[in-house]
DNA sequence: CGGTATCCTCGAAGATACTG
DNA sequence: CAGTATCTTCGAGGATACCG
């Protein structure tokens, strides 16, 4: 998969892409999708969790991208109880775990700056 | 810079992020970022060649995009003509040649994804 | 416990025209 | 040639309340 000219597009599932790295951003672009990825990296986590590591995200927005995730075949969704209180889990599908590396390097990068420049803060919320 | 727990998020230049993932996000994300600086990253271009390199952005945006990455100190603009027309060249400085193996990163993953179910397709435009 | 529903804000990105 | 100006659209994400 190699564009040869500057008038060739990608095309995958409906969409246009410009370039090969648009197509990953598409999947894991977006504000919150790689912290989740990051997350649930290391093994399966009930939406709870996930919650808590993620102390500025909203409900909705949390709900939303799981979703646009799980529609990716990236992670899956697996609901343990039938009646509540329910138990879910959220954990990397294979392929999503195909992505693991792309987040170690994406993660790395991201600490590097970090360990020159930037502080940690609690959230009092 | 490691979070030990979570209440605690990252400072950095008065933005706080929950995650090392957002914070490279914050510099590579968004729809055109990667696709200029994938472009950049085997030699300077000049901005008509990264225009014709990308078919489906708008000037505008390209300017905007290319304005947000010289701020953050990834990419150089370098103008070699004081009257009409210009020569203008864009190239990643030192920081940003940093990126380059996560740019490769992302942009090998989406390959694999592409070569198995992508077409490329032309733009008429 | 694990979400949805509803409404809203705000900024990224687009369309088009123009300029030093 | 390499942009900027102006206006507009659109959807990601947020706030808040409620539900099975």
């Amino acid at each position: 998969m190699k564009l040869k000219c500057d008038s060739e597009l990608i095309k995958l599932n409906e969409k246009l892409y410009p370039c090969s790295t648009s197509v990953t951003m598409d999947f894991i672009g977006g504000k919150w999708k790689t912290v989740i990825l990051y997350h649930l990296k290391d093994g399966s986590k009930r939406y709870h969790e996930l919650r808590k590591s993620m102390p500025i995200v909203t409900e909705r927005t949390l709900s939303l991208q799981l979703k646009q995730l799980e529609k990716d075949k990236i992670i899956k969704r697996k609901v343990y109880t039938s009646k509540p209180p329910l138990k879910v889990e959220y954990s990397l599908t294979e392929f999503g775990k195909t992505l693991i590396p792309v987040l170690e390097v994406i993660s790395e990068w991201g600490n590097r700056i970090c360990e020159e420049k930037a502080e940690i803060v609690k959230v009092s919320k």
